[in-house]
DNA sequence: TCAAAGTTTTGACAATTGTCCTTTACCGGG
DNA sequence: CCCGGTAAAGGACAATTGTCAAAACTTTGA
């Protein structure tokens, strides 16, 4: 067996049903794979990394952080489509981030400064998650320096992502975002409405559809 | 002495001159107080640090980081003032950020991946800085783990801002943007031409001018 | 299977912004 | 002190985008 058997008792961690090791097991490889792109964990390592993550399971439409309220988690979206965005005084829906299979996502600015939410997180899918608080987190990055290492450079790579998005709303028409989204999101089209595409790209929806003929 | 005198000689550290252990005990004290915001230090253990900076200075109008070049350095501004743009294909520059005191600054995505500059570094006045390169970078994380952890909390908090101006371009119009502007970059308005605000806005100059009214 | 709800497309018009151009003001170097 | 280069402001017009409303099309659930 490939984790050694027995996850969670014989090296100390929180006892827990076998269910949930199961749960670790097969979904637990898509995040260990992250994350040993960047650094490189031994079995014990990883299953150690784990025992700070809890899964969890959201309903399409379930809304996971609601604006006001205080932000306890970070989640590792496993399968299915979450949003975070924010409503405008008008009404308006504004797209932040779409986060599938593999993303990470969060209030960021609620979840590290332990404030209350400003953006709402909600599904579009039915979605599985590993979900991490800020505790948890910080711990993890005293025991295992591997991993302070890991999220500093994903979040570095998470930087220079937004910049990029900055940099076309300086210099880019509509129809080259809407290109720029189509490589960060492969698939994202045929899984959720225009009109969301139109809010996260910052036009309407008839601009956005004035623009498919052309594209 | 605070320091303890003796810098560089009976500590491991490179041998260095008299004039740049001034240097650093008298700009050093900006890098410090940054730091120790987010985590606290020993007067060894910022000495220590600062071993992995060196000491420059450019002139206004020197570029610091030209398109196409490796980016060796990420820098941390003392006194003055520089960008970072992009010229695109109809000679129009976009203005990704600007860099006063206090800031840190390169084009990041070229120096974090060791790869070729898409974007341009320049001085809008003389400009003192402290550089590091990337192997420094690395070597202090792994030699003081309190800077890696410094870097990962600077890094999460420059995300954070930089995905609030995303929601400016979503939601806000330019006026609400120029307004961000000026609470992000206190002071910036009375150093720089307004083309360039323009520039950093996504709007053009007669645009921003019109707004001025309204203001 | 059908009806209701939600989504996309299209058109007409208004508002905003970009482009081009001229005028005025300011600053630094001979 | 003046001159030349840079910057700012404003007017006229064009292009883009937003708004509102109606119609066509999909999806969902009973």
């Amino acid at each position: 067996m490939l984790h050694g058997g027995g996850f969670g008792r014989d090296r100390g961690l929180p006892a827990v049903g076998t269910w949930i090791w199961l749960v670790r097991r097969i979904f637990g490889d898509m995040l260990r794979q992250q994350i040993e792109q960047i650094v490189s964990l031994t079995d014990e390592e990883f299953d150690f990394v784990m025992a700070h993550f809890q899964h969890r399971r959201f309903k399409k439409r379930q809304i996971v952080i609601h604006e006001e309220d205080p932000v306890l988690y970070e989640y590792f979206v496993i399968s299915g489509l979450m949003k975070v965005s924010r409503v405008d005084g008008d009404g308006k829906e504004h797209i932040v981030q779409f986060a599938m299979e593999d993303w990470w996502v969060t209030d960021i600015q609620a979840f590290h400064r332990r404030a209350k939410a400003t953006l709402m997180v909600d599904c579009l899918e039915d979605t599985e998650a590993f979900a991490i608080s800020l505790e948890n987190k910080e711990k993890l990055c005293r025991e295992l320096q591997k991993m302070e290492r890991f999220f500093l450079f994903k979040t570095t790579e998470d930087y220079i992502a937004l910049q990029k998005r900055i940099l076309c709303f300086l210099s880019a028409s509509a129809g080259d975002r809407y290109h720029s989204l189509i490589t960060v999101y492969p698939g994202l089209l045929q899984r959720v409405p225009k009109s969301m595409i139109a809010s996260y790209l910052g036009v309407t929806r008839e601009t956005l559809s004035r623009l498919g003929s052309h594209v």
